[in-house]
DNA sequence: CTGAAAGCGCTAACAG
DNA sequence: CTGTTAGCGCTTTCAG
């Protein structure tokens, strides 16, 4: 048939949502006009505008984003993927990239890997099919290829891990330069054997951490035992386990330089069954600060991180990313520093 | 003009997506059978579908799920609406839902309401334009009517904080419950004075938990004392300078309930600058448990959510709401039991 | 100042 | 087994 009336049912499903087409046909006008009216379009008349609001706000009409979106070809969304949204790390950067998106008008695509890398590039796979404007990724530790090749089609920026496989800007902590700092506060109280426990050298910050360890020594012309350092998973139950070994070597260390605030938890809980005094028997700091290690007894020695800021500045940089695509294509890599927050955890060894 | 061939650039931006049609043209096809064999439809022979996946993946085509939206009508997207996404509680449903979106296809779109009721209301409006099929949402306090009204036509599950108001199934603790447990557990350790900190009334769950706390002592045929109740925000400050001022009292308690752990934090630096000795000077407890509470010294007796449970049960309800759309229209409100974990931070008073 | 018409990429009738 | 056609709701030329 050629020609035949305009149908009731819109789609599949019989929804009944009003479209700008409705609130056209109520008021006599065509539907562009609606759509300039509500775009607050300069060529109308404020007359019709008003009008036009009003039937739409009777109606109960909902921009239906799909198909701006499709029009337009660009989505007003962008994605986070994190290993873990319980971390504090990651959910710092949730809450930043989330404010961030209501000031800008955007929506935020959470996608959580789980530290799976078949699952990251499932995960990159559904943030393109959203067409998100851009991605901020805290990445697994091996990539698959077809992530790192997605990504670099995509608008992206890595917080927190960064991998130089993965082109675009970065915003990182100074893992090493923490580390070091740490480390050679606890040489320089006199400690001869140190312990580590961090995670694993296989991801970018675990890898950073024990190389800042270990170049602490350096710097001082000594060399760390590399038998008194342990690598794990950032948790309670891996940090018990490292610790409570540790201290039940008959030549256990005098100090714990523990690389996770995970992990400290289950160290300290170690350090009790030991029956280990701190820090007159042992001295222990960890990386990354937390409130309840402030008001410890002892209050904990800690490198602090500034995560807040580095969130703030990681989401920023990915919507300037995001608004100048074509120029500043700079693979910017932003490193924070850390601050190392001298407790009464720390001192100088027994003898 | 009438005819013409078609165009080369395709949208506004001249961005060079991969379509189906382009995939159909590199073949000699029409782009309905490329849809259907990517798609896997019966009735496409084995040969074509082969050829067309290989020239699939060869172009780099990925599928817009805009497209695919509009067409059919919904998305595969749920939303997620908490106060706050560093806060173990709420992480917590962001956790679960994303694990079960992964599972079941759906992309998870998290909007941040800082507790605002009109950040709040705008994230939903943005949720609906969204299309999302359902909403897993933790309420501000005093919700504007139009969220109410707005929620009410979307299919919603209430987490956590549950309101009257707002229809559709939710999933909760028992605060009055538990709260009552930790108030007994007291009130049987011999304590007459026993001060209460917590988080506002206006909130379910401060209510809640202040009722809880009351009708423990109605239970028992004792009367609460008003005047060592304190409500506010939930942040380590307020906690801080309630319970200074509470251990500041020369008729101070023998005991405190602290009904949140971010409150917690600054109620157990507060006894340290008093020189308070627990439990020998002051029985202390907390509302919900922490990793750090039961490595405390001492440990500190805790009533225990099964967060991650919750979590579990709000997520698989709000996808048998999405699948099963016209049944269970039933308001269904789950509620939890929370336990009391007793440890060393209770004792009987010292007189 | 307003409208007509085209088309974004995709799916789903309905024909062959 | 495959193709034709129409249209989801919206924006955007181009013509009045």
């Amino acid at each position: 048939m050629i020609c035949g009336v305009p149908k009731k049912r819109r789609n599949p499903q019989g929804s009944q949502e009003v479209t700008l087409r409705d609130i056209a046909v109520s008021l006599g006008l065509s539907h562009t006009t609606v759509s300039r009216a509500l775009h607050d379009h300069p060529h109308i008349s404020q007359n019709t505008k008003a009008q036009i609001r009003q039937a739409a706000e009777k109606l109960g009409y909902v921009p239906n984003s799909a198909a701006r979106s499709m029009r337009s070809g660009h989505s007003q969304t962008v994605g986070l993927i994190v290993p873990d949204i319980e971390n504090e790390f990651y959910s710092a950067a949730a809450r930043s990239l989330a404010d961030l998106c209501g000031a800008e008008g955007f929506r935020l695509l959470l996608a959580v890997s789980r530290d799976d890398p078949r699952e990251e590039e499932r995960q990159i796979q559904a943030l393109r099919e959203a067409r998100v404007a851009g991605v901020l990724i805290c990445a697994t530790a091996k990539p698959t290829r077809d992530t790192i090749q997605m990504l670099g089609q995509l608008r992206s920026v890595q917080f927190l891990r960064a991998y130089a496989a993965i082109s675009g800007p970065s915003v990182t902590v100074d893992d090493v330069g923490g580390l070091m700092k740490v480390t050679t506060h606890l040489i320089e109280l006199g400690h001869k054997r140190i312990g580590y426990v961090g995670v694993s050298e296989e991801l970018s910050t675990g890898k950073g951490r024990a190389t800042g360890f270990r170049q602490a020594f350096k710097a001082k012309k000594l060399v760390p035992d590399a038998a008194l350092m342990r690598f794990g998973p950032a948790t309670p139950d891996f940090g018990h386990a490292a610790v409570y070994e540790l201290l039940g070597r008959t030549d256990r260390p005098s100090a714990l330089v523990i690389a996770s605030p995970r992990i400290m938890l289950g160290a300290l809980e170690a350090t009790e069954a030991h029956d280990v005094e701190i820090p007159s028997d042992l001295s222990i700091v960890s990386y990354s600060d937390s409130d309840w290690l402030r008001i410890w007894r002892p209050p904990i020695t800690a490198v602090a991180l500034p995560l807040n800021q580095m969130a703030a500045a990681a989401a920023e940089l990915l919507f300037q990313r995001i608004e100048h695509s074509t120029q500043s294509q700079t693979t910017e890599a932003l490193t924070f520093e850390s601050v190392l927050q001298v407790r009464a955890s720390t001192s100088s060894p027994a003898t």
